[in-house]
DNA sequence: CTACAGATGTACT
DNA sequence: GTACATCTGTAGA
């Protein structure tokens, strides 16, 4: 058991509060009790100045909280099935958030293989992705919004053990125009739950951290 | 491992 | 209408 993660840990940039939530954890309340998991593989968007972010195009309704105050949760819906978390960073007014991607299971496994049947009894596919991290979680469109560095939240983020720099490992986005190779994606070195489809090529020389 | 079907919100033309 | 801006599950090799 740790505290929660310290809000201005998230105040600064994108990249720097990607890297501190490796390791984190986030535990969401569900039906089959705490479900608890630790942060393996995150991403960084930034409004301003990336093609990738929903927030390039300007404020919607969808993408309103990623507007605001650091340590909201920001939780769309995706392809018509899937929904996918973010954690708010930067000031209020600026875009920012961070995609969690992957992670492992903390909590009772019985419990997290009960809310994701399709993993099929494979540990390490409990969480992996995304979407399916959303669904282990029980995160929808209910949870846009919350702050998870509440303790009263129905979500929150405990700072955990943090990651140390040897095992963090960043590797470009793809799918990006050219030029926006930064390492906005980070992951866990060794971590069996870490998404490796569509792999960026690892690199250890992260920025200087 | 690769391929593609899935069911349908959101923001765009 | 159409593409998709952060995908997943299943099938088949």
């Amino acid at each position: 058991m740790s505290d929660l993660l310290d809000r201005s840990a998230l105040a600064d940039d994108v990249l720097p509060a990607a890297r501190r939530l490796l390791g984190c954890e986030l535990a969401a309340d569900t039906p089959q009790g705490e479900v608890r998991v630790r942060l393996v593989e995150v991403e960084a968007y930034r409004g301003a100045d990336d093609p990738g972010s929903h927030c390039y195009r300007g404020k919607t309704a969808r993408n309103e909280v990623m507007w605001g105050p650091a340590g909201h949760l920001y939780v769309y819906f995706v392809y018509g099935m899937h929904f996918c978390a973010n954690i708010v960073c930067l000031q209020d007014g600026v875009a920012g958030a961070v995609l969690v991607r992957a992670g492992e299971v903390l909590s009772d496994l019985g419990a997290a293989h009960a809310r994701r049947p399709t993993a099929r009894g494979r540990d390490a596919e409990l969480a992996k992705g995304p979407a399916r991290l959303c669904a282990l979680l029980g995160l929808d469109k209910e949870a846009n919004g919350v702050d998870v560095l509440d303790p009263s939240s129905p979500v929150r983020l405990y700072a955990g053990t943090p990651v140390p720099d040897a095992d963090v490992r960043t590797g470009p986005r793809v799918g990006v125009a050219a030029g926006q190779e930064r390492p906005w994606r980070l992951w866990v070195a060794g971590s069996k739950t870490v998404t490796p489809y569509k792999a960026g090529r690892a690199r250890a020389d992260g920025p200087d951290w």
